[in-house]
DNA sequence: TAGTGGTCTAGACCACTGC
DNA sequence: CAGTGGTCTAGACCACTAG
């Protein structure tokens, strides 16, 4: 029977017991979790139901039930009404976490810059853009380039071409300068969530006219981003290509340990 | 009195309202956020306690805390027993994720490759090197420099310098080759938890020594990478600065829209 | 020390699943 | 239809915070 597979609680429940400096449900937790991965409750076998886990502790059915909650936010297990408790997982994930509180802020870009636009047309992926973007070559896509000022100097902060499924296209021909993100006005407009997006960093060098409009030296560094954004289905639906004059720009990001992490008693 | 600025609840604890397919903790949690966004109880204000919660929406205080968890796992309030509950945010804020399963992930270097150490000296920290690993000048530490290789190239991947307090120093000293992230090394020999990753990202070029240590012309593009890991306490105990040619590395990560997305009724 | 949120019990009814 | 997890009530004691 399943429940042999539980190990001895007669110290969960003691209240005498020095361990309990923390809660029950935790407690609780902590042995279903070792259970978990002792391969007592193997990755997608069933976890005993709740009434009966709490005869085995002693616990009161909400007892038990935030001990469960605490591994299914641990994404430990899932649970569906009328069919049971499943173990998804059998170590609790991901450890580190960067959180943006929105995807504006992956641009990292100061409030006061605006994008310049000096290039709108379709254009034909080549072989190189579909490295970039992630599209066949041959489709077509419409592509803003332009360069991303500050009122504060007159160095240009970057260059940016920014490719969008040609359908989007009205939204934004015609425009000299903007200071929205493109995928923001996609997502406003036109519904469209953004679901998922990828980022590419790399070095490379500044060469010919993109050098004159930066105004470095001809095979001077920079610092090239390629983003792409994806919608709820898949979808690529913009993609863009940045490349940043090395000392103009820099990308910071802060990675925080989960809450996952203190697991072991 | 703080319960005047909540709407008038009369349909909420309704059963026979419409809307009473959803569960009541939900449409108090809903209720009480509409009142966040009116600015009924701004950011940085207090919300009123459980049990004036309960008698306002006439309901337990186990359903009050149902709707408050939510609010809490949104991002919208903190509670801190004894204190209260604060507003910390008006917009359940879409937010992005980027996970990690471990840190070395975010080294994103491929398993076959090892470090070839040359340098191992205390330094003293300089201006240059104060603004990297964010320590004072003058301070010491002990720096180990050196390649990153493959065996599957005789190029090497990067030049990485490391940085670690004094009192680390004999955990790697001596050390010529090393699989290891030394960070790591430091978790797991002395205790020490990293509760925070601080990454910078920025080009540069590659002068003098280094670019004939890694191959390249002088003035090459590189892409260079300044760490700081941090203990639980805040404690900078290890900075990393890392410097990679064209074309030999990329950095690449995938934000996923976060569970918090779909709130509004 | 009064009031807060955190934990916990012992009940109850319901929606949903799978047999 | 029996059994599951989801919601909810009405109590209780406790740890912690702040005045």
């Amino acid at each position: 029977m399943a429940m042999n597979k539980l190990h001895t609680n007669a110290t969960l429940a003691d209240p005498e017991d020095l361990a309990s400096a923390e809660p029950l449900y935790y407690r609780i937790a902590q042995d279903l979790l070792r259970s978990i991965r002792n391969g007592d409750y193997p990755v997608g076998s069933m976890l005993p139901p709740e009434v009966r886990l709490c005869e085995h502790y002693g616990a009161s059915r909400f007892t038990v039930r935030e001990a469960l909650r605490w591994l299914t936010d641990h994404n430990l297990i899932d649970r569906r009404r009328g069919a049971g408790t499943t173990v998804k997982n059998a170590e609790p994930a991901p450890s580190f976490i960067y959180r943006l509180s929105s995807l504006s802020e992956m641009l990292k870009y100061p409030e006061d810059t605006y994008r310049e636009n000096l290039v709108s047309t379709m254009v034909q992926v080549d072989p190189r853009l579909s490295d970039y973007i992630g599209s066949p070559v041959g489709h077509e896509w419409y592509r803003i380039g332009g360069l991303r000022r500050s009122d504060r100097s007159d160095l240009p902060i970057c260059w940016s071409d920014i490719y969008i499924l040609p359908e989007f296209a009205p939204l934004v021909a015609g425009e000299t300068t903007s200071n929205e993100p493109v995928f923001q006005r996609i997502e406003r407009e036109r519904g469209v969530v953004i679901a998922n997006a990828q980022i590419r960093i790399f070095a490379s060098s500044i060469e010919g006219e993109l050098a004159r409009l930066l105004r470095v030296a001809d095979g001077s560094p920079a610092l090239t981003f390629v983003r792409r954004y994806l919608d709820e289905s898949g979808r690529n639906f913009e993609s863009t290509v940045t490349i940043h004059p090395e000392k103009r720009f820099e990308y910071a990001l802060e990675l925080h340990r989960d809450g996952a992490g203190g697991l072991q008693t």
